[in-house]
DNA sequence: GTCTATAGTCCGATAGAC
DNA sequence: GTCTATCGGACTATAGAC
């Protein structure tokens, strides 16, 4: 086989999960995590632009089920309409492997520059959408407010379904956010 | 007034603006800031977290401010009027200087690592406004949901307010803005 | 106030795939 | 030969330790 080490990307991103979750991420060091995946730090940052970015690899494809669910939204459909369907395409995402989302999540919760750039895969995410609603003729601030009103209830959603012992499908936790979301923009 | 210098904060405060606006974030070192200020690096990291810090001091200020006008809410406003007011009350933080208020949103949108600490502190206000809601009685998730539609709209009027040429005042701007929400999340 | 560790960059060299 | 991915080490700045 050579010297090349195949698969680079998969091997650091396992490497680096289980490093994170028997040290924590501070306390892993980019060598580490070469050093696992039998690779070196230089190829590392070939790959990712820092250390966080290997936690997030999944973001684009999550971010494009999204836009695609939206994109394909009935014509009929009101703009917060088009987003729930957005909200519940990306439970499809979730369903492959829970216990490494629940994984994941622990480690993101509890490490403040990682959350910190979940954020901005979501600022990332809601531009995505508002661009989408636009596309549908959706004007502004409407698009906007409609992408983030969205977001806002997948990310309450989707801690809610990854922190709860035996939580119901994540479908069912947006749809409940964006019922009583509707009763706070507009109540009585 | 011996060997301290005084205003140690409000010295490193200026230097750093005046460095950043210069020759932007990245390309500044905290020695430069230091030296500027006529102090050390060891005392800018003893008074600062990180570099970025130096540029987030009135989050604190103003979170306050926006939480005393949800807090002093009439007893009869809904979760989202109670909010509103809060956002009010945030036009008179930005009153003082407009021009350096302006300058340091541009620093902050032209930069990755500042616009992540944005968020970050946005997220603290909305965790604020949701636990100053709930000690009004409001249950969740509905304090969650109307502190982060809040925030959310706090946000885009502010850019607006900093970004465009000769802008409404920012109450007018987060008026709107509220007033799509709502269409955004009750239509017809 | 000095000393050290780590993130992240830059360079040249090298080895496989095509 | 060309293109791409890796390696190795030296280098700077942040940030924390002593």
């Amino acid at each position: 086989m050579g010297r090349w080490q195949p698969d680079a990307r998969n091997r650091f991103r396992q490497a680096a999960v289980e490093l994170f979750d028997e040290q924590g991420f501070e306390d892993t060091t980019v060598v580490q995590i070469a050093e696992r995946a039998g690779l070196t730090k230089r190829t590392f940052f070939r790959h990712y632009a820092d250390k966080r970015e290997v936690l997030f690899e999944g973001s684009a494809r999550l971010q494009e089920l999204m836009v695609a669910a939206l994109v394909g939204a009935p014509d009929g459909a009101t703009p917060l309409e088009a987003v729930v369907a957005a909200v519940h395409a990306s439970a499809a995402y979730f369903l492959q492997d829970r216990d490494a989302v629940r994984r994941r999540h622990a480690v993101v919760t509890s490490t403040p520059e990682l959350q910190e750039r979940e954020r901005v895969k979501l600022a990332t995410l809601t531009a995505a959408l508002a661009d989408a609603l636009r596309g549908r003729g959706v004007p502004e601030p409407t698009a906007t407010l409609a992408a983030e009103s969205g977001v806002t209830v997948f990310r309450l959603a989707f801690d809610a379904w990854a922190t709860r012992a035996d939580p119901p499908p994540l479908t069912v936790l947006a749809d409940e956010l964006f019922t009583a979301l509707r009763g706070v923009a507009a109540p009585g």
